[in-house]
DNA sequence: AATGAATGAGATTTCATTCAT
DNA sequence: TATGAATGAAATCTCATTCAT
């Protein structure tokens, strides 16, 4: 199996009759748009090609036409959904001139509205349950969403730590601190939430808003603050690779 | 029991099983140990029950006469791996003195090192993943893990706060922003952390310290700190239900 | 397997420990009762071996030592409950001095009574049921009841016709006429009729009169019938629903 | 879908199948004659589905496509086996002009010619057979057969009766009397009978006469029965063995 | 004599994928 | 291009029978 096979690259180029045009070019966004819903719902292995197919408006054939195995179909969607929201953020952190503190804020809550709020949150979910079950695709994962997500996350730090802005923490280990709460919650929402067992009175947003404030309580530097809590992890740099 | 020619069900005679009745007693432990090992692996759908069977040394049938669903040996093995760890946490609250951010500290660590490392972490992933398809499920572990630890944490902060330590927040959502990475190290470390993809360095105590020293800045009372931070969530007391 | 091995005779004749004499002698008829009981309840296939040993209060195992297998078992059953009850007709047939209406009358009321009402009937509804997927069994009990039954009535013909109280009719024929309606109603009331489906209304003992009625009507001889008595059955409408 | 190596659903890929779709539109018909001989044969219970998929030369998975449980396709099996001719002996009650002695003579034997003799017949025995065990279906049969069947035979007694030809009798009862020796002969011929076991020389005709016969001898009013025919079957002896 | 833990073939049903049309 | 009938491996759960104790 290549290791990424761009999906609708799977039609062949014969230009084919041209009376029935009218969907075909939209066919993969239709698939694409399906699969994401059903596999948010019920996850990668749980969905049945068929069901994608029926909400395509297609037939089952006509998915394999387009995508040659279910693996692949999910590939294109984490593609389609993820990797242009993560260019976006890396070009806020390029562009952004002032604090970093609020271009964190920002970029939080930017995630939070395009992708953590709708299904695209739920990819997470899935990877996070099915990544031992398919190694291939946690390995494409992690190459195309966790690693460059991480990427952004500790520039933005480190860029903060450069200027003085924030105190010099273990930048990796920052990352995770930072990420975990918001992955945390898209889960929630794409799990227990979605059961509508578990909290109904939790609003996401708040309490992304509450651990920012906690959080930059701890990481803004001592001239921020006024002064600094005593910390137990001594103040270092980013580990090397 | 045979019954027509064409029945296929003639039984042969079985070559005599090599050693009855082992171990009766041990049994359900071993069983329970097996499918925790492999729920945790391949998670609930994905775990074929003779291959938990296999494990323990038993043949299909056998785990049957022990727990009559695949369902019910899930509640089992929650039951088993869970719910003594949060009865000790919440003896450790009622019984400790000092302060709470000593005692946050404790029982978070404590957490990691009983449950975060061993395999009973997995069952977070586990649930976080299926709770869609296995709605039982859901509701059983809501009740039973999610709903008593979110009390236990709960009643820390409120103690905290009442005695003046701890800055006032809204307390269910404070209780999100701390368990979250916790949650969000035990899913990774079941999950990608297994497939041994994605940061081999990542040394999840670490973070958890980062965390709480984190947290703690933005948690500990001005009279802890000397001097607060401005936050952008004005003080308040817990949510109401 | 032995045509016709006479179930306990598996005990093996040791003379056991005499402490636990208690119940060793009843064992036999206990597990015979719950085992028709069941098998007439589902029939001998769907009928599980451990609950027939359930309902006798003894193990698994236990069954086992007295029968060897369900087949024998059930073979058991049908000796214990439906044998005796033709040697008692046959009986009746030498002793019966009148006429042979009286005796058929009489010989019909009391199979009914002994054997329709109760569970034995079900076994009719058993073997009607399984007789191709057991072949064994089936024969098994041609011999031992069906054949009998039919010798026993007719006998009975046979000598009514032989005084000239009955029309000279087809013997065979006859008693399959005879037969019908009993063991119609006798499957009703253990199939359908245990469901509490299908005309609360249906009184079997009713049916069996007017059944009675008619075919005294045909079976009479001209000369019998001139003083034929009035109909039990008062002549009606059809019964309100 | 394989996942990871231990997986043990590697697909190895199929050898071309030999002629797909062949009938597409017979198919539904080719199951419920398979599906039909073999219920009709083993009961519905000890019938594979397997086994019907492979006599109607179609695999397992096929036969789901078209019936989405054995119950369902049992229920189809009745629907095109018997809810025809029910219909058919409607119009035949309401189109006819002369005798009821004689509808009922033609309704009898056009029932065993049509269902007795043919594999329809078998259903009854499944049905008496497992009605218990299969409360859903039974409700269904009575719903679709039981009634329907037993409203018919009901009218034609009630027609008889106004018009004077036969003597008032409780209607609900003969009918009983009515169907139990067609109904006996059908169960026969599907147990012991199909074993070739209990009188080979057994005419079903023969005996559906003697029955109508007798019945009618009873059922006729008096002054129909001055001018009745002579038995249509000869006075004979018991046939010899 | 009695127990009951253990076995393992087998039953129904599901679903990714293929391929003739 | 598109279809959807067909396949068959696999998954959960059952139960008659055995046999060590």
């Amino acid at each position: 199996m290549p290791a990424v096979p761009n999906a609708p690259s799977a039609r062949p180029a014969v230009a084919a009759a041209p009376q029935r045009q009218r969907r075909k070019e939209a066919r993969p966004q239709e698939l694409l748009a399906a699969a994401l819903a059903l596999f948010v719902e019920k996850g990668f292995a749980a969905t049945r090609s068929e069901e994608v197919a029926a909400r395509a408006g297609v037939s089952k054939g006509t998915l394999y036409l387009y995508y040659p195995s279910k693996e692949e179909l999910f590939k294109a969607v984490v593609r389609e959904t993820l990797a242009s929201h993560i260019a976006d953020g890396q070009q806020m952190l390029a562009q952004h001139q002032g604090a970093m503190a609020e271009l964190l804020r920002q970029v939080m809550h930017e995630w939070w509205q395009r992708i953590g709020l709708g299904p695209a949150g739920g990819i997470s979910k899935i990877m996070t349950a099915e990544a031992r079950n398919f190694p291939e695709l946690a390995q494409f994962y992690v190459d195309e969403v966790i690693a460059p997500t991480h990427r952004l996350l500790a520039g933005l730090l480190e860029r903060g730590m450069a200027s003085g802005e924030f105190r010099r923490v273990l930048v990796d280990d920052a990352v995770h601190v930072l990420i975990a709460p918001m992955l945390h919650l898209t889960l929630q929402q794409h799990s227990f939430g979605a059961c509508m067992l578990h909290d109904p009175d939790l609003d996401a947003r708040r309490v992304l808003d509450l651990q920012l404030d906690l959080m930059l309580g701890g990481l803004l530097a001592p001239a921020q603050l006024q002064e600094a809590p005593p910390l137990s992890t001594p103040p270092g740099t980013r580990r090397p690779k």
